[in-house]
DNA sequence: CTGAAAGCGCTTACAG
DNA sequence: CTGAAAGCGCTTACAG
């Protein structure tokens, strides 16, 4: 596009100049052997015209084109696709690489087509580098997926399926210990988890920390007290309904796999006209932005993803500029953020 | 990078099909004047070898991408940035385009950067076009970075700032005057505005709509009762204390320009002991997720984000491949959306 | 209907 | 230190 816009090439430059294009190239980029004065000049031309080459042209001799494809794959509706601590991710992410001379292509695909949309878009080879943003795809259909792309990887949020592919991701385990821990520590032994996932590393991990502190308490493990969760809010409101149905005693507290399922329970336990933190307490995990504004100020487990995506970005840079140093997978901590979801029980 | 990795060329295709480059483009490409037998075979290849045509390479001679560039922006710090509703158009936009063929670029910048971001963004080539959300920035601004830009551009939830440039955004008005029609039928007089940013036509627009409401209601409009906002939550939060001390009569009611300073108004009037809607009703704009769950439910002004991104992309393809029949302004309309923030008034 | 050639805007050896 | 040439992977006239 762009009609008739005259676009400014390297020729023009090399032109006013008075020099070869090869020079011109050269002198641009800072290659050894331009004598500083031709270098100068060239500059001078460039800046005259307003030269900015094109980085199409560049890739095609470079074999690099300095841009990350942000896939993030969720389901097929629009409306059900917001989780805000992705957003956080998506911002500082895009905001390193930019600030570094990258470009991001963002790509929101659906969770059934990754098998298809990842392997293309890393054939494609618009990007140099993919970072991926999939963290409800189980393990083995994620290091399959991988197995066909030539693209450097890096997983965010959850583990990585093999030591071939980068990660930066939390100390889940550790965010489900504490979170339960948290709740044991407040007094209650009826502790019902909404979240499991089988195969999807995020949510086995943990479910992970919530039987370890149940363990560490000596607390015996219920499995009435677990139920399902895809990690969306809706999957909040359909399992907590599920668990006061299925649970072999009423529990006293409940954790949530994250806080997007966590709004789900507030709705759920609304409807059932149950309150928290006064007849069930609840904590969730991630602590997403205005948390205490809600009608229950919800205590969760929050973690560094302003800082996680960061990390991603310059891990992702070095990798493809070939002076990476940062370790493959990369694991960040999570704490505790106390509001009031959580009630004290006092009858032990 | 790919180090080691052979890529598959057109070459390799036309080699295996057993006929010249130009051939197998023509075939790949759908062009007229190629054999069905000599096509099939070069499909065959094509599939076999697994070929993906270099869109780099491709630009270079069709002068197109099928790139969009989608310019945010914001505050230096990346905390205080965060509307949802961009979140909702991001995704829309990005979904629609790549369902059809077409990139999307990321760019997050600092709103003190748009007058060198945005036209480096587009001298660089990366795109053929620009999708702004710029809704902060003054027109007479946004229109003299504008001309500096030789791409189609297109801004959203905001007016044009002139007839060049393409938008599709929002009654902004109407939303004013919803709102704030809504409090009056409510018994409110008086109405307190937060969100005046002179210039910016966002602000203006849904000041005009409040100040419409005000005059056919025959309610004397009183200056002290509008403070100003730059649309980010932290300005409601100031905002609602200065209105507060500024305000020749306490006002009844609140109108924020949008949810997010609404939600900063929550967190005011709780630190000043205040109760909404018991003591102060207060209504926002935009409709941002999950406000049914705040601790005051929210009413608010909902506006179609989702449906705002769908049409601004296609708006853009249509521009990019010359077969655009839209118009070159768009308009939604919004709707108020009644929770529990507005208190009815008796006395009158 | 097919193929050889030119060219898009760059960079990278290589000759001088 | 500088310039002419080749080539990255493609498409587009144009000749046959």
């Amino acid at each position: 596009l762009g009609v008739g816009v005259l676009v400014v090439t390297i020729k023009d430059v090399a032109k006013l100049a008075g020099v070869a294009v090869s020079t011109a190239s050269n002198a641009i980029n800072n290659k050894y052997g331009v004598k500083s004065e031709t270098r100068q000049r060239v500059m001078e031309a460039a800046s005259k015209l307003n030269y900015t080459p094109n980085p199409y042209a560049q890739s095609l001799v470079t074999n690099s084109i300095r841009n990350v494809s942000i896939i993030i794959s969720g389901p097929a509706s629009l409306n059900f696709f917001a989780n805000p601590a992705f957003d956080e991710l998506l911002k500082s992410i895009t905001q390193t690489l930019n600030t570094n001379g990258f470009q991001a292509h963002l790509n929101i695909i659906r969770k059934e087509d990754e098998g298809i949309d990842i392997p293309r878009i890393a054939q494609s080879r618009v990007s140099d580098a993919l970072i991926l943003i999939t963290t409800r795809t189980p393990d083995k259909i994620l290091e399959k997926i991988l197995e066909e792309v030539a693209l450097p990887a890096i997983v965010l949020i959850r583990s990585a399926p093999n030591d071939k592919v980068l990660c930066v991701s939390l100390d889940n385990v550790k965010c489900g210990y504490l979170a339960t821990k948290f709740l044991i520590d407040n007094g209650h032994k009826h502790i019902g988890f909404i979240g499991a996932l089988p195969g999807v590393s995020i949510a086995e991990q943990r479910l992970e920390g919530y039987k370890m502190a149940l363990v560490e308490a000596g607390i015996e493990f219920d499995d009435s007290l677990v139920v399902s969760g895809d990690y969306y809010q809706e999957s909040g409101l359909v399992g907590v309904r599920q668990l006061l149905r299925q649970s072999r005693q009423q529990p006293t507290a409940i954790f949530t796999g994250n806080d997007l399922m966590a709004l789900g329970v507030i709705e759920g336990l609304e409807q059932e006209g149950i309150s928290i933190p006064e007849d069930i307490s609840l904590i969730g995990s991630d602590n997403i932005p205005n948390l205490h504004l809600l009608r229950v100020p919800l205590t969760t487990i929050a973690s560094p993803f302003l800082e996680m995506g960061r990390l991603a970005a310059k891990k992702i840079m070095g990798v493809i500029d070939g002076d990476d140093e940062m370790p493959k997978q990369i694991i960040l901590t999570s704490e505790i953020r106390v509001r009031k979801s959580v009630k004290r029980l006092h009858s032990f």
